[in-house]
DNA sequence: CGCTCTGTACGGTAA
DNA sequence: TTACCGTGCAGAGCG
C-alpha cells in the first residue's frame, strides 16, 4: 500500500494495472505522445517526450519534458482521468468536473509510469508562507503610515466602491481622503488606470476632494505619464517581509468616519 | 544513452549518479521534503509529499504531489539546478541565471528518482495550435468586419499610442475612428479601463471623434456600469477557431488614412 | 533589456 | 455561484 510503483517501459497491459491508482494516488506517465484539448478554447499538440502528472484532487498536468515552465494542457481540479488501451495506443482522458473541458493523450510510447503513496508528512495540510506580497505592504502602511507621507491615517482596507475595491483608504493631514493602490512590483499602466477608476469613484460617491496614491517600489514612464495626466501621485515603497502577529491597531473603519 | 534510469527508494549515494543527468536529461525527484524560495519574495514550504521536475532548457519545478495545477515553487529557464547528498537529507539547488532567485529543497526522504532519455519525436520543437484566441477573434473581424457592425472597415491592428497598444483600430461607416478591444472571454470592469485609455489617447493625438467598442462574449455588470459611464460601446462576439491561411485582405496601414 | 498585453491564465475572497 | 483582483504570475511580441 505505502509503496512505490514503477514500470519501465510497460506493456499496455501492465499499464491497466497503474489505471486503478488515478485519483486515488499520485500518477506519473512519461513518453512520446500527442494531445488535443477542447473546452475554452481548442489545442492539438503534435508528437513529442512529455510528462503526464495526475494529482489525487484531481489536477491534471501535461508537461513537454524538455522545456517551458507552463504546462502544454492542464486541467485543474476537479477533475477526472481514466487509462485505455487501444490497440498501441496508449489513451489517457482528462474531463473537468465542473465545466465541459477535456484533454485526450495519446501515448505512441510509454517510457515509465509509476504511481506513487499518498502518504505525505504528519499534517497533510503543508505549511506555506509567503513573504513580501502585498498583503506585507500593507501591514507595514498600518504599522508605520508615515511611509505614505507624514500624518498619513489608514482607515479601512479592500474597500468597495462602484469601480472596484480599492487597498486602503485613509485621511491625510489635512483631512482629504486618500486611496492607496498597492503594487508589489514595477507598476504599470493598468495600475494608472485601476486607481484612477476608485478615485473618481470615491470622488462622486462622496462629493468631496480625493487624493490617489499609487505605492510601489518603481513604476514605468507609461505609468508616469499616466499618473501625471490623471492628478495622481506615487510613493515608492518596497515589499518587505512583516510578520503576521500584532495587527491589533486602529481598526476602526471608514463608516466610523464617513458616517455612513 | 536512449535509456530510462529509474532510482526506487535510492541511497543518498545512489542519487548521486543521477546528479551528472541535471540540465542534460528530464530529471523526477519524488519524496517527502521541505523547500525554500528567495528572490523577488520568499516562501518557506513545510513537510509534504511533492515531486520535482528538472528539465533540460533548466526549467524547475517543485509539485506538491496531491493537489493544486500551480507549482509551489519554481525557477523558469533559463535556471540550474545541483544536488548534493549531506548526511541524511537530500539538498536539489535550483538557481536562475538571468535573475537573483533561487529554490532550495531538503528531501527527508526519496522515494523515487529518475531521468528521461531526452530524445523526443522526430522534430525536436514540437508542434503545438490554438484555437478561439483573440487571435481567432481578430482574423474573423478582418475577414468579415460586419460582425461588428454594417460598414465598419479595419484599418490596422496593434496600434500604439500614448496610453498603451489598440487591438483593432479602423472607421465605421460615418468616417469616425473606432478603436475595438477585444476580450476572448468575459469582460470585467479592467477591460472598460482600458478602453478607456486608448479612446482618450486617440482622441488627444487626433483632435477627432473617437468611438471605443469593446467585443467580447459577455461582460460583467460593473463592465456595463462603466462603459455606459465612459461613452462606450459593446458588441458581443465569441471566439471561434479560424485557419491560419487567407489574410491577404486590406493590409492598409493606418497612416495611408491618417497621413500621418 | 524594458514595456505592454494575453492567457484554457490560476487561486483566493467576499458578496 | 459571480465578480474582482493579486500573482515570485509566465510567455509573446515589439521597440
Amino acid at each position: 500500500m505505502a509503496e512505490v510503483r514503477v514500470l519501465k517501459e510497460p506493456t499496455p497491459r501492465e499499464l491497466e494495472t497503474l489505471a486503478r491508482d488515478l485519483g486515488k494516488r499520485p500518477v506519473l506517465i512519461a513518453g512520446i505522445c500527442e494531445a488535443e484539448y477542447r473546452g475554452r478554447a481548442e489545442s492539438r499538440a503534435g508528437p513529442a517526450l512529455r510528462l503526464a502528472i495526475c494529482k489525487p484532487d484531481g489536477t491534471f498536468l501535461l508537461h513537454n519534458a524538455l522545456e517551458k515552465r507552463e504546462p502544454t494542457n492542464w486541467n485543474p481540479a476537479p477533475s477526472r482521468q481514466s487509462l485505455e488501451v487501444r490497440d498501441d495506443l496508449v489513451v489517457l482522458r482528462s474531463r473537468r468536473l465542473d465545466v465541459k473541458e477535456e484533454v485526450i493523450v495519446y501515448f505512441h510510447r510509454v517510457l515509465l509510469a509509476c504511481s506513487l503513496p499518498k502518504e505525505g508528512a504528519r499534517s497533510e495540510r503543508s505549511v506555506f508562507s509567503l513573504f513580501r506580497s502585498e498583503e506585507d505592504m500593507k501591514r507595514l502602511i498600518w504599522r508605520n503610515p508615515d511611509v505614505i507621507e507624514p500624518g498619513f491615517q489608514p482607515v479601512r482596507e479592500e474597500v468597495e466602491c462602484r469601480a472596484g475595491i480599492a487597498d486602503v483608504v485613509g485621511y491625510d493631514a489635512d483631512g482629504r481622503l486618500v486611496v492607496l493602490e498597492l503594487k508589489r512590483a514595477r507598476a504599470g499602466v493598468d495600475a494608472a488606470s485601476q486607481l484612477r477608476r476608485y478615485v473618481e469613484a470615491f470622488r462622486e460617491e462622496r462629493g468631496e476632494e480625493v487624493r490617489g496614491i499609487l505605492v510601489a517600489p518603481s513604476i514605468t514612464d507609461g505609468c508616469r505619464r499616466l499618473l501625471e495626466k490623471y492628478g495622481l501621485e506615487w510613493r515608492r515603497l518596497e515589499p518587505e517581509a512583516t510578520d503576521r502577529d500584532g495587527k491589533g491597531d486602529g481598526q476602526r473603519t471608514l463608516t466610523d468616519y464617513l458616517g455612513d
